[in-house]
DNA sequence: GGCACGATTGCT
DNA sequence: GCAATCGTGCCT
């Protein structure tokens, strides 16, 4: 699924005083979390929580939570109810009404306006979805470890992030090959 | 009730 | 390099 995501189009629609406002903006870059195995995800070692409750039900949910007690974070629930897997939104590259950055989980939760009154909001709902593009631009893959979760082991380690290295709006750009980030265990 | 800390960002 | 800032998870 996090592959798949790039290149669509997330649409966030607002409702302002004059009538709703159709921000959209398309996903360059993404992170798969695979609880309850994967150690980097909130969901590890099944971890089940009234914050992780949503990782926990059905597809085609947001998950959003607060980090550092000051950004938000969007991820899409991807698997089956009580397989607590999920995707992070890393970067939108801004196709229509988007104001301020959309590069970075946090900012383009910001641009986005959207916080955890979101959290467990139908995907399939008019408020916040996703649409193939037609005339879609090809993704340009490339994959690299997930940022910040160093904790996590040898998860840490799995290239778990993916993006579009076509595109300018990606978070950050990919480890250099050799960097002590993107080497692999070698059997020595 | 206490306490350590985070799937980030911005400023020094 | 590090502070901000607070909900969460885990312990007592």
């Amino acid at each position: 699924m996090a592959r798949e995501l790039l290149g669509l189009h997330l649409v966030r629609v607002r409702r302002t005083p004059t009538g709703p406002i159709e921000q959209v903006g398309r996903i360059v870059e993404t992170e798969a979390y695979l609880g309850p195995d994967d150690l980097a995800a909130h969901s590890a070692r099944g971890r089940r929580t009234p914050r992780t409750e949503t990782m926990f039900g059905p597809p085609g949910h947001a998950y959003v939570y607060l980090i550092y007690g000051v950004h938000h974070c969007l991820n899409f629930v991807t698997a089956e109810r009580d397989v607590p897997q999920a995707v992070l939104i890393r970067a939108l590259e801004p196709i229509a009404n988007l104001v301020g950055r959309t590069s970075g989980p946090g900012l383009l939760c910001k641009s986005l306006d959207i916080d955890r009154s979101h959290d467990a909001l139908d995907l399939l709902g008019d408020e916040l979805f996703v649409v193939r593009p037609t005339g879609q631009r090809p993704v340009e893959l490339g994959a690299g470890p997930r940022i910040g979760v160093e904790y996590a082991g040898a998860w840490a380690k799995k290239p778990w992030r993916l993006l579009d290295q076509s595109s300018t709006f990606i978070s950050r750009p990919l480890p250099k090959a050799g960097s002590r980030s993107s080497r692999r265990r070698v059997r020595g």
